[in-house]
DNA sequence: ATCGTGACCTGGA
DNA sequence: CTCCAGGCCACGA
């Protein structure tokens, strides 16, 4: 399919398609979306969206793992950590989770 | 066309 | 664990 300037609607068609329990990083969003290294555009677009947009945004971590909201959204950080726990991911205190155990795949075993 | 920006990533100390 | 530095890239003004 073609590769246009969808990246910022591959990137929201694609977070929509995660699935609820499982996560993924703004790298690999990226990378599915076309671009492997326009992680940090990933980032902006969730910052831009931001909640209420329809988006399940909480599903997207950094690739350490941790909950990468900057800022003074610290409300927005416990929000995710606690719909993250909801659907049954394991938070840390640390607000970072096992990345490596819920990481999202797509389609590949 | 350039410029500034950032919810990133990696690696090192 | 924390802190710092360089690289990369799409987007809006």
């Amino acid at each position: 399919m073609p590769q246009r300037s969808n990246f910022k609607q591959q990137v929201i068609a694609l977070i929509k398609r995660v699935p609820r329990g499982k996560v993924m990083s703004y790298g690999q969003v990226a990378a599915f979306a076309g671009s492997p290294r326009a992680a940090r555009q990933v980032g902006g677009i969730l910052r831009a969206q931001g909640p209420g947009s329809g988006l399940p945004w909480w599903r997207i971590v950094n690739n350490q793992g941790a909950i990468s909201i900057k800022g003074n959204w610290e409300a927005d950080k416990r929000l995710q950590a606690e719909l993250l726990k909801k659907e049954g991911i394991e938070v840390s205190k640390n607000f970072t989770i096992n990345i490596d155990k819920y990481r999202f795949s797509g389609n590949k075993p």
